[in-house]
DNA sequence: ACGTTATTTGACCAGATGGTAAAACAGAGG
DNA sequence: CCTCTGTTTTACCATCTGGTCAAATAACGT
């Protein structure tokens, strides 16, 4: 019953309504430590009635998975080997950073698989995932020796573009607790761009 | 039993190796994914033996969080705000770093729990952490009024040396599936001082 | 060697957990 | 109204989980 292509209108309804269950419960808990009790009661419905549309625990936990491996490359697929250097990778940072603010949950699920060893999605980090960042590498060292940007290591770059925008999601009850404004996005930005635009100039 | 002050020899043995087994096996699953039985496996005891030792789960797990905070604050505590502005910044980040090379799975542990909302640490982060860094912002923005470092702001400057160097710890299996070479560190190293140094310069 | 204390074990328990089976129910088409 | 298909519920199960208890065993001081 996990198949990809949804029949009925009152099935794109709960199953939807159980991918948002999964989400918020997972991001929290991580996989182990998520029940299916918390994921229907979060749904609105009863737990066989969740197993009813996803085989298992698992079914929902990985097709949440695949599909946010998607929305996560997207930003960097879209840096153009074509565009200005600087502002190909400041607008691919701040896509990230976006994705921190709007889809925080999403990131914290990807961010608890990751912590725990990505035993659901080792593979993809092996293939999709490094293709995809030694392509961009390979960009970001032909303007490196065109002479566009400096010449820093074009992995750990990337790195630090993850790690910079990711934080706000990831650690935000840490962010929340220390800093002392409300929405934490506006400075974070700045700072992003200042650090990237300062360490990127020839 | 769970005090501070063991007593006999095989107390501080067997007290140890489940501290050991614990951090080994919540730093991978959190505290919700672990279970007794991992940890008693881990620890080499059996599960009532473990729990001679400590109350409960909870028990072992709140030990060894308070613990790792210490070890977490100290290297910004050392930051001196009559040391050289660039170099004691350069040298948290540095020991920051070297945190994350060195203590992966306290890293994670940390992390895991932060994710997971920090409901056993959020006191201390509101406490203790807030206060540390808004007491070392404060130096930073002396620093920054002398004009000896370029006027980013204190809390997110030290948002970006967390991220940056707890990346390599947190996200190590990220990090081992796309870089292209064995060992992360001194390239992090590397990039890391390039990019703090470029940020502070005035 | 002996009694006392510290440690370890095996048996056990109540509740949670992922999952199943079958019956009850709902809705659409004839 | 009836049947067929899709949906939901009730009752249930085996296993796991954190934790307890009392008995067995090892250490230790004398």
């Amino acid at each position: 019953m996990s198949n990809t292509a949804p029949r009925t209108r009152i099935q794109q309804k709960n199953r939807t309504a159980i991918m948002a269950a999964g989400l918020e419960v997972f991001s929290q808990f991580g996989f182990r430590g998520a029940t299916l009790d918390q994921i229907a009661e979060a749904a609105g419905l009863s737990k066989p009635n969740v197993l009813y549309y996803f085989n298992s625990k698992e079914a929902i936990y990985t097709e949440l998975l695949t599909g946010l491996l998607k929305t996560w490359l997207d930003p960097l697929i879209a840096m153009d080997d074509k565009g200005d250097p600087v502002e190909e990778i400041l607008g691919y940072a701040k896509r990230k950073l976006s994705l921190s603010r709007d889809f925080p949950r999403e990131s914290r699920l990807f961010a608890n698989e990751i912590l725990q060893g990505a035993p659901r999605i080792s593979e993809a980090l092996h293939g999709e995932l490094k293709d995809l960042v030694a392509q961009k590498a390979e960009v970001i060292r032909g303007w490196q020796a065109a002479g566009k940007i400096a010449d820093v290591d074009p992995h750990h770059l990337i790195f630090s573009i993850w790690s910079l925008t990711q934080h706000y999601a990831d650690f935000d009850v840490q962010v929340r607790a220390v800093l002392p404004v409300e929405d934490a996005f506006p400075g974070a930005e700045a700072h992003l761009e200042y650090m990237l635009r300062r360490t990127l100039a020839v």
